[in-house]
DNA sequence: CGCATCGGTAAGTCGTAGCTTTCGTTCGTG
DNA sequence: CACGAACGAAAGCTACGACTTACCGATGCG
């Protein structure tokens, strides 16, 4: 639903993702260790669900959250394309300064 | 200068990145490309230069920016480290099941 | 030299994303 | 069954970022 670039350009959404890499978490947990309330973590993470980048899981009252391995690699992939892409350019400009000195 | 992942969170720099990708431009070849004025794609060229992810070279009255690959591999091998904790995380899930049933 | 092209900077406007507070709902527990 | 814990949803406010227009410096060309 959500572009998936858009979801981790803002920080408080990295940082949620940066303690998610380290062990699931649930919503509450991750608001206790943030500078923001638990309702805007609640709505970092609606984001962070809808570009699937987390998925979430219903524990009694808790609602634990975690990485999404598919939609992170969707988004690496893309950025690893990037980075192939600016290689070949990189190629380019060498063989330029060859060829018109 | 700029964190990184806020640069690549915008839609127009998103867009700008992908023609990058394609080949190096000149601003305003990218602004008739773009539904923004040339002004606009100035200052986001401004952050993504900021951000390591694009480097520019004047030819003449132009400036030919291309993307960098040295920025865009940061970013890339952050990414692949979150995919990789995911993967970890996701051997959980399926441990905790076989052992609480 | 003027003149045009190309691009960065400054100033100002406007929309919207992010946050908070409040409320309603679900689930576990005594 | 009543109470508390945990979470999502709605409403409202505010600050910031993305855009525009206008201006100015630099380079190339006749």
């Amino acid at each position: 639903m959500h572009p998936g670039w858009e979801a981790l350009g803002d920080p408080s959404r990295l940082a949620i993702v940066h303690r998610l890499a380290e062990r699931p978490r649930a919503v509450g947990e991750l608001a206790d260790e943030l500078p923001i309330s638990r309702p805007a973590v609640s709505q970092h993470l609606k984001v962070l669900k809808g570009a699937g980048l987390v998925v979430d899981q219903a524990i009694g009252t808790r609602r634990v959250y975690r990485l999404s391995p598919v939609g992170l690699a969707a988004l690496r992939d893309q950025l690893d394309t990037f980075w192939r892409r600016a290689l070949d350019g990189y190629q380019d400009i060498v063989g330029e300064t060859e060829e018109i000195p």
